[in-house]
Formats: structure tokens, sequence, C-alpha cells
RNA sequence: GGGGGCGUAGCUCAGUUGGUUAGAGCGCCGGCCUGUCACGCCGGAGGUCGCGGGUUCGAGUCCCGUCGCUCCCGCCA
């Protein structure tokens, strides 16, 4: 359009005042323009510019001008051209900012809340919250294309399966009813969702609010969005099929340098035994290795304990490395917070004229030569080779050495650059006996269908033997991190009836809680799965952000800093009185 | 509930072994400047070193307490 006229509107980024020529950077969604005030042609409108500060809303008129070839701001998309300006008009004023709208900088996060409008105006969150809205409009591309339908479940409802203490709404006094009765605002639409398969919507897709009261972490918060899927007629094949469509789409088109699909699978027993964890990152090595049987009848007293206890032996090679003991202490107390009691390190050593390795270590006299060489061997050692060993439940040495390699990566940069890893997680336990309540306890939601070792739909009688059983779900892990996960729901009211009396849930409690999905189970239930994401996380991936907070544009603060977007809030007394509540 | 880190100018940070009047960059205010684009040059303002107590001749610095922020464990997929 150089050589036409224009009028363009937005907010003041940045002055350059020489005095004569004065030289504005317009901002707004779409991105940047130079104007040009000269002092000569537009004498009105240059002494306005002058007074300019940033921040300040403007508008402005004139003709856009095709840049002389010197003038050309190469990093710049708008680079080649201008608009030389005839007239200005200043909209609104602006004060100065409590933190800089035009650099992408660090700034306390609880500053950014308070003044959000301002920090939305700042590029990077305009970037994650524009890339957000193209996911989730590819998303509903996808899917609606594949006969799905979007459709709507309640907030204010009754306690959801998930596992997470819910959120809590007092429900007012209405209708009769005693005061003291809460809604829980939905950890999921699992449930509604069941109904909707067993209501015969057959596809159903939401994107969708949920809430947990757990404490909030980096890449996790107490509210958040969900990309929920459920399918009638559908088996693991299926769920992981859409999604692969569905998700594939999405990275393709943001660009995101991950392999298309289909999408290796790994079971969890073998993420657990090669990663020490059920969202394993694979893009380095640093695998774990079972020592078990270089180690059977070991005098060293750790690890036959932890042997003869039922436990494992089990270690990581860190490959070549040198560290000082204080980093070792550092490691040991990494390994003491995931629950191990300790933390061996050895250093392998050449033997001397081509005999058997040693280590340096402090437990080194406490083993064999045998021993060493043998445990060595398994782990694949070479002279300088740093090995770090933990004897502990299977449970907690996975969890150990699982973080020991993640902190390994970080500290020693072993992820390639660029690189991303994709694969399902299959085959879950079905059932975990619970480590501080003696009981078993359904290791995913108890609406899980169940199956055999052999991968069979598990009959009620298979559920005699329920640590051997499988569940029917799925993870999807992208570089260590849970994008989401689902599951081929269980469809038959006897087995959900036996797996609430496995799990600690009787038949009255079951009813109370349960009881119009145990009822729909019995009018001709389908079976169905499906699978949820979480879409903060898959944004904040995309954005190639670390902090989930850094691409929802209105978070939950951490603290008290905004009663607006994240502090909870004291309601006043007649509010109370009508809830039937008083104050604490 | 527990552990680590942090708190110094509007913002981001430095501040050595406890030692004179607490610094830098950016921002802000004023002046100069007609091709800059992180404009440049000159000048200036701006501080309860989170708060309270203690040790000391002397505390931003050491000790105790407290408040706040943040990351992690627990918890939660």
């Amino acid at each position: 359009r150089a050589g036409t006229e224009a009028r363009v509107s937005g907010w003041v980024h940045r002055r350059r005042d020489h005095g004569g020529l004065i030289f504005i950077d317009l901002r707004e969604r779409s991105g940047i323009l130079q104007l040009v005030l000269d002092p000569v042609k537009a004498p009105e409108a240059h002494a306005a510019a002058h007074g300019l500060r940033s921040e300040d809303v403007i508008t402005v008129n004139g003709e856009i001008a095709r840049r002389a070839p010197e003038n050309v701001n190469p990093n710049l998309p708008t680079g080649e051209i201008e608009l030389v300006v005839s007239g200005l008009e200043v909209l609104a004023d602006a004060d100065t900012p409590p933190f800089p709208v035009d650099e992408a900088g660090p700034v306390d996060e609880n500053l950014r809340l308070r003044h959000r409008s301002l920090d939305l105006r700042r590029a990077p969150l305009q970037d994650a919250i524009a890339l957000r809205h193209r996911v989730t409009q590819t998303i509903r591309e996808i899917l609606d294309a594949r006969d799905f339908l979007e459709i709507e479940t309640p907030f204010l409802t009754r306690s959801t399966p998930e596992g997470a203490r819910d959120f809590l709404v007092p429900a007012r006094v209405v209708g009769g009813r005693e005061p003291g009765l809460f809604y829980a605002l939905p950890q999921s639409p699992q449930l509604f969702k069941q109904l909707l398969m067993i209501g015969g919507f057959e596809r159903y897709f939401q994107i969708v609010r949920c809430f947990r009261d757990e404490d909030s972490r980096a890449d996790r918060m107490t509210e958040f969005t969900q990309l929920d899927i459920e399918m009638a007629f559908a088996e693991e094949e299926d769920v992981y099929e859409v999604t692969e469509a569905v998700l594939g789409t999405v990275f393709e088109r943001a660009g995101f340098g991950v392999a298309g699909p289909p999408w290796p699978r790994m079971t969890h027993a073998e993420a657990m035994a090669r990663f020490g964890s059920d969202r394993p990152d694979t893009r380095f090595g640093l695998e774990l290795t079972d020592l078990g049987e270089a180690l059977t009848g070991s005098g060293f007293k750790v690890f036959a304990d932890a042997l003869a206890g039922g436990g494992v032996v089990r270690a990581i090679n860190a490959g070549r490395r040198e560290m000082p003991r204080s980093e070792l202490d550092a490691l040991t107390e990494l390994a003491k917070r995931h629950g191990a009691k300790g933390l061996v390190w050895a250093f392998v050593q050449a033997g001397e004229n081509g005999a058997q390795p040693t280590w340096r270590s402090p437990i080194a006299k406490f083993l064999t030569v045998e021993e060493i060489a043998a445990v060595s061997k398994r782990v694949d050692a070479t002279p300088g080779d740093l090995l770090l060993i933990v004897a502990d439940q299977a449970r907690v040495a996975a969890a150990v050495l699982g973080a020991l390699r993640l902190e390994l990566a970080r500290r020693f940069d072993l992820v390639p650059a660029g690189r991303h890893d994709l694969l399902w997680i299959v085959q879950f336990p079905m059932f975990a006996y619970g480590a501080d309540e003696q009981r078993w306890d359904a290791e995913h939601h108890p609406f899980t269908a169940p199956a055999t070792p052999a991968g069979e739909p598990a009959a009620v009688g298979d559920l005699d033997d329920p640590g051997a059983l499988l569940s029917r779900s799925y993870d999807l892990v992208l570089d260590g991190t849970e994008l989401g996960g689902g599951s081929i729901r269980n469809h038959r009211g006897d087995v959900q009836e036996r797996i609430f009396e496995l799990i600690g849930i009787d038949a009255q409690e079951a009813q109370a809680r349960f009881g119009f999905l145990l009822d729909a189970l019995r009018f001709g239930a389908p079976p169905h799965g499906g699978i949820a994401f979480g879409m903060d996380r898959l944004v904040t991936l995309l954005a190639g952000r670390e902090n989930i907070r850094e691409s929802i544009a209105f978070p939950k603060a951490t603290s008290g800093a905004d009663p607006l977007t994240g502090a909870p809030a004291p309601v006043d007394a007649k509010q109370l009185r009508e809830l039937g509540l008083r104050s604490a």
C-alpha cells in the first residue's frame, strides 16, 4: 500500500525524538509500524508527538511511504515502509508503566499480575495467547471433521472421582434444604462424558475448565483447561488414531519439531525399568540397569537387605564425569528428597595389567572383586565412568534414579537441542497396593476397564488377583512431560461393583457418589473410552516456555497479590448468613 | 506439612573479609539533536538495603525472629 493514505491506531511503543524528525514505533496486535513526524511538513502533529510517552494511545493518518534503501530495517516485518504522519490525535495518556512493556525481560510475577493489562501487551503473552487460540481452532476443526460434537457439562456439580481435593462452593439455603450443603467444582467432566456416551452421542469433545484443590507447580495449576474427548464403540487403537490426527496437526501447524504419527508406544513396565518414570524423557540415555542378578548373595548389608526384602538394586551409569565430593553430596540430597535412604556412588577405575576393573567408592571394600566386575559389566562401565546405585523398594528406586537421571541431564546439558520425543505409555497396572492405606487402590480412576495380563478385557473372576491386572489406560508423553491420558472405560456393572469393593467403596457409598452412573450402566452402555489433555501444558510447550502461567491470559496467582485473577477474598456477613455459614 | 533459593532505586541486578557519602544498566525528568529504529550527547531526580530485635566502635553484609516471593518434596496425573 506504499503511496496510499492510511489511518492507524495503537500504543506508543518507543519514541525517538531527534529534535527535528521524530520517529514513533506504533504498536498494536498485528505488530509495529514506524511513524515519521516532520516539523516542516506537519508542525502541529510534530509538536504533539514531542509530548508523547510510552503506552500513550494515539491515532494518526498520513501516507504510507516506501523507505529509502538505506533506511530499510531488515529486522522489522514492516521495515520497508513507514507512515509519514500528517495528523495525530492522542486518544489516551498513559502513566509511566511500572515495568517495561516494550521488552520481554523478567519482571516479578506479582507486579505483572497487579498490572495485568500492561503485561498482556508484552510480546511473549501476545504470542502465547494467539498460539493458544490457533491450537483450539485446529482442535475444533479436526474433531468436527471427524464427526465429534462439542458439548458442555456442568461446573456446579458433585464430587468426581479423580483423587484430588475438590473445590467446594457453598449452596445457598433454598427449597427448604438445610444449610451446609456444597457443590464441588469438577476435577474433570469424566462422569458426564460417560453419561453422554451411554446417552448415545458416540463422539464428544469439550475444551473445558477443570478444578483441583492441590498446590500448584510450574507445570500445574488449581484451575486449568482440558481437551476432553470420548468415543463410544471405541478401543485403544481408535483413541490413538483420533489423538494422533488432532495433535499431529496441532504440532505440524505450530511448527513444533516432533515426528509425525503414528507415535511409538512403550509399556508402563518398560518405562519404569528403563527410565524410572511413567513419563520418561527419552531424549537422552542414562538408562537404569537392574543389578539384582549380579549382587545375589552379596555380603554388603544395604544391598542384601534390599534384595531380601523384596526390593531392588538399580544403577545409572552416568558416563565419564569428573565430580567433586560436594556435587556427589548434592546428588545424595536429591536422592533423599525422593525417598532414598542413601545414594551409592562409584568411579570405575581400570584394573592393572588387564585385571578386573576396580572402584573408587565408599562401598568398594564391602564388595567382592567378582561383584564389582559383574556390576561393571552389567552397566557397561569403562574407566572414568560414574555409577550411581540405589537399593530400595522398586517404587522408591525408580523414583530416585528417575529424578537423578533428569538432574544429570540438566547438569550436563544432555538433551540434544531442538529434539522432541513423543510416545504413548500403555498398559499401566490397574491397581496398586497402597503404601499408607493397606488396601488396593485404582491407579487410574475407578471407571477404567481392567485387562488380564494377556491383554484381554478382564471379567469379574479376574479381579480375584488384582495385582496382576493391567488397566486399559494410556498416557501421551512429550519430552518427559505428560500431555494427557485416558482409558477405555469399564462398561459392565458387575465388574464395576467388584472394583468398588476392592478399593474400599461399599455399595452404599458407591450408590451415593456414583449411583447415576451405575444406573446408566444397567441400561445398555456401549463400550467407550477417551482421553484428556492439559491445554495449558500443551500451549506452554508449543510456545517454548517453562512455566504454565506464561501461556494463560489470567493465571491464578500463587499468592495474594491480585484479587481479580488470583487470591480468594472474604465474602461479607450477609452472604455468609444466607449460606448458613459463619465466619471462621 | 517439609526442604532449598531469593528480598538493595520504578524495572533487572551488583555490592569483596563487617569499614568513609550504597552502585550499574534500563526507565523517569530537563536540555541539545532532521534518518533513527535498544537513536545519540549533556545534566538531574530517585533508597525505611522487606520488617523487628541482637552482636559490634561500626551492619546491606554476621546472629535470632518475622513477613513476603519462588522452586521442589509431600499431594496432584
